[in-house]
DNA sequence: AACTCTTTGTGCGTTCGTGCACAAGCGGTA
DNA sequence: TACCGCTTGTGCACGAACGCACAAAGAGTT
């Protein structure tokens, strides 16, 4: 219970996440061992990185065979913390954020959504999908009862910052924002960034390279 | 009208629209120049990869001075292709595609929804914030008859390569899915992933080694 | 046991991204 | 015109990421 804490690259585990969809599907179809070749395909990136980044789990390859999958598969799980479920609180319940109130995604997988938070007095006691909404300012007395983990910024950019303060002083683990704002946070908070715009926008600079000039690849998925 | 075709690294390119917001809050606030260093922080980087980045778009600042806000302004705009609209169509109108629908941030970024696109007969007609849904059947002609530019995936995985098939043949310049899959497409097609689960999966890497080990910087926002 | 076939794990050269540090250059002042 | 203060633009060195290519090492076969 004290070797797993490796240095493991910030590119490999962006991809981490990549592999794990794809041995899911792999034990899903009942396969039982894969090769990185396979694993390369399914995932869209090269064997050779593959391998490196698996390596960085620890050996848990055969020469000649391949990997087994169920093992593999645990073995990420473990590097991302998936053993347990994480709740997650949702702060702001605008379009977005009452949209991702709906998204059955995080639930399926082990993000089940516990809370979802508004400052607006009409949104307040709303009730969305099974969930009261409650007001930011009991979050600390949710996230202390409720064992919430994960707190996601669905407001707009001129509230964000307060709201990342509340999450961190009730004491979220890590957040997830979708605010188009740059947000100030203690080290100790992982923090990622989602902005719309931000990747249509991205995707302009590619889509326009690609007209005036038609011999570059494409811009890469994130 | 043919200076524009300079490289910007990809690095470079998904941190303008960053600097464009900044901008956009400075020219808010009756800024006339800004300096690399007032840059900086409001994007959250280093000042001189500030300068490095802004580099690749021209020689636009001024030695003693700084840039002029609004020319930068028009710069960023001019090298993500932001001088003219372009329309957007969801296909996919399950709860995620419903939210986009929904949401704002894109029509008010000069990224209007011109169509929802669906596969289910109970979906096709129903009208959601204004536009009728349409069979995906009818999408090519959508896409000649709107101009539409960008594809939103917002499908199950399951259907996603099919649907981003339809897509790309309907003439779409460049595609932004949610399906958490890895897409083929040509080349020619820039094509952007945001996958909500992922994003979650890797701030629980980051989560658990703050818990085990205290002394590790956070993953990096997006 | 020897040999073959397959696939892993990794050493190494290359490319890409980062940021320090400094010369170049502009505006203002005397 | 000469000087000063400030900020840009970039050379350079370092580190991260990538992917080729190959040795190491299992499984199966004769």
């Amino acid at each position: 219970m004290k070797d797993e804490i490796r240095e493991i690259p910030d590119a490999t585990v962006s991809r981490l996440p990549v592999y794990r969809r794809s041995l899911l599907e792999i034990v899903a179809d009942g396969g039982s061992t894969v090769s990185s070749a396979d694993l390369a395909e399914l995932a869209g990136v090269n064997a050779a990185k593959v391998r490196k980044d698996l390596s960085y789990l620890g050996t848990y390859g055969v020469r000649g065979v391949g990997y087994d999958a169920e093992l593999l598969l645990r073995q990420i799980d473990s590097a991302l913390g998936l053993g347990t479920e994480a709740p997650v609180a949702i702060v702001g319940m605008g379009n977005l954020g009452q949209a991702l109130a709906h998204y059955g995604g995080f639930q399926s997988r082990g993000f089940p959504i516990v809370a979802l938070v508004d400052t607006l007095a009409e949104k307040v006691g709303q009730e969305i999908d099974g969930i009261v909404v409650s007001h930011i300012d009991d979050l600390a007395k949710a996230v202390s009862e409720l064992g919430i983990a994960v707190g996601i910024i669905a407001t707009p950019a001129s509230a964000a910052q307060d709201v990342c303060d509340a999450l961190v002083g009730a004491g979220v683990r890590s957040i997830l924002t979708f605010a188009p704002t740059v947000l100030q946070v203690p080290d100790s908070v992982p923090i990622r960034k989602v902005d719309l715009a931000t990747e249509l926008q991205i995707l302009g600079y590619y889509q326009q390279r690609e007209t005036l000039d038609g011999s570059e690849s494409a811009g890469r998925a994130g």
